[in-house]
RNA sequence: GGGCGACUAGCUCAGCUGGUUCAGAGCAUUUGGUUUACACCCAAAGGGUCAGGGGUUCGAAUCCCUUGUCGCCCA
């Protein structure tokens, strides 16, 4: 088929996706290969694709088309999470612009809004991996809201608790008052803000209750104790104030209280080395119910706890008048409240660190509540040993996040699974009384009835007499056992999917969620299969805009996916990201690179037009050039083909794809085929074009994973192709013997040819006039590539002289003196002085040698391969001095 | 405040257990090219005290100490 000039991307990309999809290559079934499997992280259903996604599913996109190639069993699982917190804030949003209040909706109503959103919106994501060539089983497809992902959650929340791991805690959580929802600590971003230091007073009386005759403050005598505080709102909640024992400005308080402005409440003064004597005036307001340190006062202390907010952090009925305020609003107004009324001694600017949502933005608000935990503390251990261990069994890359891994491993704390959110598995514990302890937890409600009546040993019960949780689970207690039950594993352990593709061979994903999901799904894989979830975690960096800040939608930093692919190609977008993308390192994303990588594709579109358009002649012989080319290449190519493979072992793909770059651009297009490019208009013999067919179709196979598209559309252009005979499902370059010495050589002969492209250039002489050449061989150097050099550069001729050539412009590679006689247009001090200036370097050279080789410590102490190679550039120098100056002394 | 990591050409980075892979690659820049595959191209050139300082060594980008700057994670 006649290939068109110019190649059309998007009309390529439709039409090989979809015979890809027509002819099953994604899909995998277990068979008696083996199995190379890796599972996408699954992104949010309702997300679009960015620049993140596209890097990290390039790669698993290359990982798994190469595993293909090399006939393995290749099976890459594809899906999406549900997102809780980001998925409801989305429909409740939604539902807000629709004049609806989430609070008027039943659970079912609500999560009917949410199941239509995710129908209405999800999956867009996945449709955007296919347009980047992301060759995923989608039969396999899966959604951790999925009936039987469900089940599986569900199944591991009861075993676990039954198991004694799962525990109801009443814990200060981190409380988002926008989206109503605890957060984990990884979901906290703290920030640095401007804020006050507000000094309070608080008047004191004596333990009975009388006011004191004297005391003192921090300033002398008065009636009061100052402390300052960032958060005066929170006066309503303070329960003590506490002193450090070993401060001497208080001594005179101990056993004394005090009373809290406005509400008046009396309250302890208690004493605890907690309290920092150097902040602030050394005296603490305590708030058990509103900060972490607090609380852990108030249980030392058993202080009264007071919890002054509704959930959207307005004052409750404690606030007394600010009740229902917004606590930024009460700050302001009771700043004003308390000035007025003489509690206020001053303000002070004051950075402190807030803790705000990473989804909502909102700052956090340490609340306590009944949250369930699962305790880390065993569980860890096995996915410690895994990672850290002796013999490790999963490799993280780059090995740098072992650091990071251990430090977070070593200090984890309890995992909070539940969510006070409605998207998500509901909580598998039914309560039948008010009790702290009156729930049982199962998977079905009418387990929970059985159980039920046995522990409460009233038959009477009924499942109406059970309320169930009304909290969520975490969505990444879904999506750590997602290797497992992808496959079904959690709820058929025996089945043949798991028994084939567990564990999993790669996983790529970024740092920034290895302690969020790598690790959970390391401990659930040890928990759940006895065994690693994979063997290879690749960690890609973070894709950065130009002015290094991360790429996010929020910022709008980041180009649309799609048109990306528009204008620069689905290949070219994909070249484009893995040129600079080293694992684990961040990347600067600029647009230019993948107008690089379209660059590349347009340069291989155009080799293969050049080779298609030569008219064969089975009739005339191969001439010499062509083979030493031909024999070159594939050396060549099988030396890179080496280190493909070592780049590909270490994960360093950017490498592998670099290599790849500049075997075709520079190798293949700029040497290969000139080397056997015909004459104009003229044929090319048969045994070379059949070579130079076979040569393409490596070079096609090796560049397939990283270009998809391309490559299939002109492995079909080479021939006519039954489905079985697709690139995508071909047989990877087998390894063979590399005649290393031919590649030396062409090494050699290359520099031969540069020189003669100088002196053509500096003399303006047209390549279609053939050029008299002569060479003094001392390195003798063999005559392999004599034929290319002659055809590369239209010599007449190479004559082996062994003397100097008159009247003839010089230059030279290693001790060879070459010679291209220009009668008349030799000027003898230009060459002189060239030859003066590299006889001096040479010379210098030289010294800086021998002075080495003649400390007589590096003698003793060098290995004799440095010692060697100290007296190869030794010889080479003196060869080269020698013929320096027999060109000297012939000119001169 | 604690931990981890980085600092090499204008940019992005490679450089493994010190020594011919030791100062490299790609891009960018400059210069020159209408060679009928490709200007999304070809040929060439310039450009770095390897963050600063100190040490170990016959020898340090590489190992050690120290200072500085930046990033990430955790309080």
């Amino acid at each position: 088929m006649q290939i068109p000039s110019k190649y059309d991307a998007s009309q390529v990309e439709t039409k090989w996706y979809n015979y890809w999809m027509k002819h099953n290559y994604f899909h995998s079934e277990p068979d008696d290969r083996e199995p190379y499997t890796i599972v996408i992280p699954p992104p949010n259903v309702t997300g679009v694709l960015h620049m993140g996604h596209m890097l990290n599913n390039t790669i698993q996109d290359v990982l798994i088309r190469r595993a293909r190639l090399q006939g393995k069993n290749a099976c890459w699982v594809p899906g999406t999470d549900h997102a809780s917190i980001a998925t409801e804030a989305k429909v409740v949003a939604k539902l807000k612009e629709e004049g609806i209040d989430k609070n008027d909706l039943s659970r079912e109503e609500f999560l009917k809004h949410a199941w239509d959103w995710t129908h209405e919106y999800g999956g867009v994501i996945l449709e955007q991996l296919k347009k980047l060539g992301c060759s995923c089983d989608w039969d396999r497809t899966k959604f951790t809201m999925d009936g039987d992902m469900s089940e599986a959650v569900i199944k591991v929340f009861v075993d676990l608790f039954n198991k004694g791991l799962i525990y109801r805690g009443y814990r200060m959580v981190n409380w988002d008052p926008e989206a109503k929802t605890t957060l984990s600590d990884e979901e906290v971003i703290y920030e640095e803000r401007q804020g006050n230091l507000y000094y309070l007073k608080y008047k004191i009386l004596n333990e009975d209750g009388s006011p004191p005759d004297s005391y003192r403050d921090s300033e002398g005598l008065g009636e009061a104790l100052t402390i300052a505080t960032t958060r005066p709102e929170t006066i309503f909640g303070d329960t003590a104030i506490c002193i450090n024992p070993n401060d001497a400005r208080f001594k005179h308080l101990k056993g004394k209280k005090a009373i809290v402005p406005i509400c008046n409440r009396v309250i302890p003064i208690i004493e605890d080395d907690y309290v920092d004597m150097e902040f602030g005036t050394g005296c603490l307001k305590v708030t058990p119910a509103h900060d972490e340190n607090d609380k852990n006062l108030g249980d030392k202390h058993s202080l009264m706890v007071v919890d002054i907010f509704n959930d959207d952090a307005s004052l409750n009925s404690f606030g007394l008048h600010y009740q229902g305020k917004d606590r930024f609003v009460v700050r302001k107004e009771i700043t004003k409240e308390l000035e007025d009324k003489g509690f206020l001694v001053k303000t002070e600017s004051h950075i402190n660190k807030i803790g705000t949502s990473e989804r909502t933005k909102a700052i956090i608000e340490p609340r306590l509540s009944d949250q369930w935990f699962l305790k880390m503390e065993d569980l860890v251990k096995p996915a410690i040993k895994a990672v850290l261990g002796e013999n490790s069994e999963i490799k993280l890359f780059p090995k740098k996040f072992e650091n990071t891994y251990r430090h977070w491993m070593e200090n984890i704390r309890d995992w909070n699974i539940s969510r006070q959110l409605l998207w998500g598995q509901q909580i598998p514990a039914y309560y039948y009384g008010d009790g702290k302890e009156d729930f049982v937890v199962a998977e079905t409600i009418d387990d929970a009835l059985k159980l039920a009546k046995q522990k409460t040993n009233n038959q009477q019960l009924t499942t109406n007499n059970l309320i169930q949780d009304t909290d969520a689970l975490d969505t990444w207690f879904s999506s750590w056992l997602w290797p497992i039950s992808v496959f079904d594993g959690i709820r058929h352990p025996e089945n043949k999917d798991i028994k084939y593709y567990y564990p999993t061979n790669d996983l790529v994903t970024g740092p920034d969620i290895l302690f969020f999901w790598v690790a959970r799904m390391i401990i659930a894989g040890y928990e759940y299969k006895g065994e690693k979830p994979f063997e290879n975690v690749y960690l890609t960096g973070l894709v950065r805009d130009k002015q290094r800040r991360k790429m996010s939608k929020s910022l709008g930093n980041s180009p649309d996916a799609l048109k990306l692919i528009e204008e620069y190609t689905a290949d070219g977008v994909r070249v484009g990201l893995l040129l600079s993308s080293a694992a684990g390192n961040d990347l600067l994303f600029d647009e230019s690179l993948c107008q690089q990588g379209k660059g590349f594709g347009n340069k291989v579109w155009n080799a293969y037009r050049l080779v298609d358009g030569w008219d064969i002649d089975d009739t005339i012989p191969q001439p010499n050039s062509s083979k030493i080319a031909v024999d070159w290449y594939e050396s060549k190519f099988q030396k890179m083909l080496l280190d493909i493979e070592d780049h590909f072992s270490k994960y360093r793909l950017s490498d592998a794809l670099m290599t790849i770059y500049k075997l075709i651009f520079d190798d293949f297009c700029g040497w290969f085929l000139e080397m056997i490019k015909p004459e104009y208009q003229k044929p090319i013999d048969a045994k070379t074009f059949k070579s130079a067919i076979a040569i393409f179709e490596n070079n096609l196979k090796i560049m397939h994973p990283f270009m998809p598209f391309l490559t299939e559309d002109i492995w079909h252009y080479i021939a006519e192709r039954t489905p079985e005979e697709a690139l995508i499902i071909s047989k990877w370059p087998e390894p063979k013997s590399i005649n290393e010495s031919i590649i030396t050589e062409f090494e050699f002969a290359s520099e031969v040819i540069s020189g003669i492209r100088n002196i053509r250039k500096q003399k303006n002489i047209a390549f279609k006039d053939a050029i008299a050449f002569s060479v003094i061989n001392n390195e003798k150097a063999h005559a392999t590539f004599d034929d290319v050099i002659i055809k590369l550069v239209n010599l007449e001729g190479i004559n082996y002289v062994s003397e100097a050539v008159d009247g003839a412009l010089t230059f030279r590679v290693k001790s060879n003196e070459y010679f291209v006689p220009m009668a008349g247009s030799v000027n003898v001090e230009e060459e002189i002085k060239k030859l003066t200036d590299e006889l001096n370097y040479t010379e210098g050279f030289l010294k800086s040698v021998q002075n080495k080789l003649s400390n007589e410590r590096f003698v003793a102490g060098a290995p004799e391969q440095v010692i060697a190679n100290e007296r190869k550039k030794e010889a080479d120098a003196l060869a080269k001095i020698e013929t320096l100056k027999t060109s000297l002394a012939s000119l001169g």
